[in-house]
DNA sequence: GACACTTTCCCATAACCTCT
DNA sequence: AGAGGTTATGGGAAAGTGTC
C-alpha cells in the first residue's frame, strides 16, 4: 500500500483528515515488543510521517501567500492574540471558582475548604486552574508556526505523548515533540512514560516552553532535550516576545483577580 | 440517553534513596 | 556529602466506561 500523501489530505476537512489517517493507521504493522498502550501512536506516526514534510511544507507556502508571520509584527500579534484569548477565558471562569461557606461546610474539596479559609481555598484553585490549561497554551502557540503541526488541531487525532510535530528549516524528517511549562514539569514516576512514548519516534524530543524551574527532572540517554529559546526557535518564534506576551497574560489575569476580589469581600 | 463512577492527563513540591 | 534520579503527596478537568 502506498503511504499517505500530503496532497491527499490537505483538501479534507478536519474530520475527514482523521478517518483517512485511521484507515491507513489500521494497516500498520506494530512491534511485537512496543507497550500496547502505545500501538496506536505508532501506527498514526507512521501513517503521518511520511506525509508531514510537504504538508509543512504547504503551510509555510500558505504562511507566506497571507503575509508572513515572520514579517513585521504579525509573530507578535499572533502570540498576543492567543494570550488574550486565554486570559480572557480565564478570568471569565473567575467568579465560578468562588465556594460559599455553606457549599465548603457540607462537601468540603480539601483541607482548606473543611476549614472555611476562604483566602487559601482561592489561591489554591487560582493556581492549579491556571496551570493546567496554560499547558495546552504552548501547544497552540507553537502551532503559529507553520513548521508545527498539532496531530489534534490540524488532524484531529491525538498521538499518546506528542503535543507537537515539527520540521526544522533544512531537516527533512518530522519531530515528535512532548512539551512540558518547564524543565521539571515531570516527577520522577512521570518520567519512564515519557520516556516510553517518545522512544520509538525515529525523531524526538522533550521539550519545556520555559528554562524555569530549576533543573531538568526528565533525562534519557537517547532523546534530546530542550527548553526556551532553543526550543522555539525551531519553529522560528521568539521566546523574548513570548515571554513578555504570557507576562502581560498572567499579570492581566492577576489583575482582574484582586479586581474581583475586591468587589466581592469575603 | 442521562448520570455516576473511573481512569487519564495536565500540573507542583518535598522527601528520600543510591551511587560515586 | 552531593548529585541525580525516584517516590510520595496533592488538586482538578476531561475523557472514557458502565449502568439504569
Amino acid at each position: 500500500m502506498q503511504p499517505i500523501q500530503a496532497d491527499q489530505l490537505i483538501p479534507l476537512s478536519i474530520s475527514d483528515r482523521f478517518q483517512l489517517i485511521e484507515e491507513y493507521a489500521k494497516l500498520v504493522t506494530v512491534p511485537a515488543e512496543l507497550n500496547s498502550d502505545l500501538h496506536r501512536a505508532y501506527q498514526i506516526a507512521a501513517v503521518l510521517t511520511p506525509a508531514l514534510p510537504n504538508f509543512i511544507q504547504y503551510q509555510i507556502q500558505v504562511d507566506i501567500s497571507h503575509g508572513s508571520i515572520f514579517e513585521g509584527d504579525r509573530q507578535s500579534t499572533a502570540i498576543s492574540n492567543e494570550c488574550e484569548q486565554f486570559a480572557n477565558r480565564f478570568i471569565d471562569t473567575i467568579p465560578s471558582l468562588v465556594r460559599s461557606p455553606a457549599e465548603m461546610e457540607v462537601n468540603p474539596r480539601n483541607l482548606y475548604e473543611l476549614c472555611g479559609a476562604a483566602v487559601f481555598v482561592e489561591s489554591n484553585s487560582i493556581s492549579r486552574q491556571l496551570s493546567r490549561p496554560m499547558g495546552d497554551l504552548w501547544e497552540t502557540i507553537a502551532n503559529i508556526s507553520p513548521y508545527a503541526i498539532s496531530p489534534e488541531k490540524d488532524f484531529g487525532i491525538k498521538i499518546t505523548g506528542i503535543d507537537s510535530v515539527l520540521l526544522r528549516q533544512g531537516k527533512g524528517a518530522p519531530v515528535f515533540v512532548q512539551i512540558k511549562t518547564q524543565r521539571n514539569t515531570l516527577t520522577g514516576s512521570q518520567a519512564p512514560r515519557s520516556r516510553s512514548e517518545l522512544e520509538f519516534h525515529q525523531n524526538r524530543l522533550f521539550a519545556a516552553a520555559f528554562c524555569t524551574g530549576g533543573n531538568w527532572t526528565f533525562s534519557s540517554t537517547s532523546i534530546r532535550r530542550a527548553c526556551g529559546a532553543e526550543f522555539w526557535s525551531m519553529v522560528g518564534l521568539d521566546y523574548e516576545l513570548l515571554k513578555f506576551h504570557v507576562k502581560q497574560m498572567i499579570l492581566k489575569i492577576q489583575a482582574a483577580y484582586i479586581d474581583f476580589q475586591q468587589k466581592t469581600p469575603l
